[in-house]
DNA sequence: TTTATAATTAGACTTATTCTAATTAATAAT
DNA sequence: ATTATTAATTAGAATAAGTCTAATTATAAA
């Protein structure tokens, strides 16, 4: 008898409201999402849903500030969040690989390209401030 | 009469106990240390004092995983993260400019060059696993 | 000294997440 | 088809990090 892994109804809603989703929801906005289609899963059941879909590769967990966001992109990219007001963005530039290289000769560690989390202040921040 | 911003007695121990750390100890581990050390202050006291001792500069703020970590080192440097046992390095090797000026023009953001935080596998991790 | 404000305290509260025990669903072997 | 086995879901309790509140203590300026 095999782990069956499935995508079970839940599981496939979950992902659907991820994939509509551009904002890297968190788990509680995710909740929030599956109310208003009229679907409402018990937390165990979000979190659980959210673990098989991360490990099976078909989102990205990622953790900013005091929760964990999900996005349905899976390329690699890295991100970036505002310290102002607190949203995420994605970055596509590709970490230069002497960079990388360095960090690696300096710290020992095998760099993981993906998980690369950026601070800075968003053009509409950086507006409303100046 | 102006804000008074002391380094009161539970102030300067903690900051000790931060100093007296290579390992970016969270909040709790702060307790536990200065417990150590027959000092024991209130919640509010030591979460105070660390948002105290990082406004004024003296320490480093980092969240990291489910908890924020303090750092005694101010200059500019980074962290990476172990994706296996957790532990956090510092990183000083500093952000090529060419990179941070891509990554500024992709996203719009203004970009912070002190708290990037990298993600890899330790040497002690990679001897362990592989 | 009196007065105003800052800091500390104990403990309640919030938020994100994990855990547990019971139930339901689905598959595999009979 | 029926039963055994395991997976997934559920409701809700438990945990952990951190914030908030009201009362008290400490400090400094007038």
């Amino acid at each position: 008898m095999k782990p069956k892994g499935l995508l079970t109804p839940q599981r496939k809603a979950i992902l659907d409201v991820i994939c509509a989703s551009s904002d890297h929801p968190t788990a509680a906005e995710i909740m929030d999402r599956l109310r208003e289609r009229g679907r409402q899963f018990a937390y165990g059941t979000v979190y659980n849903s959210l673990k098989y879909l991360t490990e099976t590769g078909q989102i990205q967990e990622l953790r900013v500030g005091d929760a964990c966001r999900y996005d349905a992109r899976t390329e690699h990219h890295h991100h970036i969040q505002c310290t102002v007001c607190g949203r995420v963005d994605e970055v596509f530039a590709p970490i230069p690989g002497e960079w990388a290289e360095e960090v690696a000769r300096e710290t020992g560690y095998l760099l993981d390209q993906d998980q690369i989390l950026l601070k800075g202040v968003c053009a509409s921040c950086r507006a409303r401030t100046s």
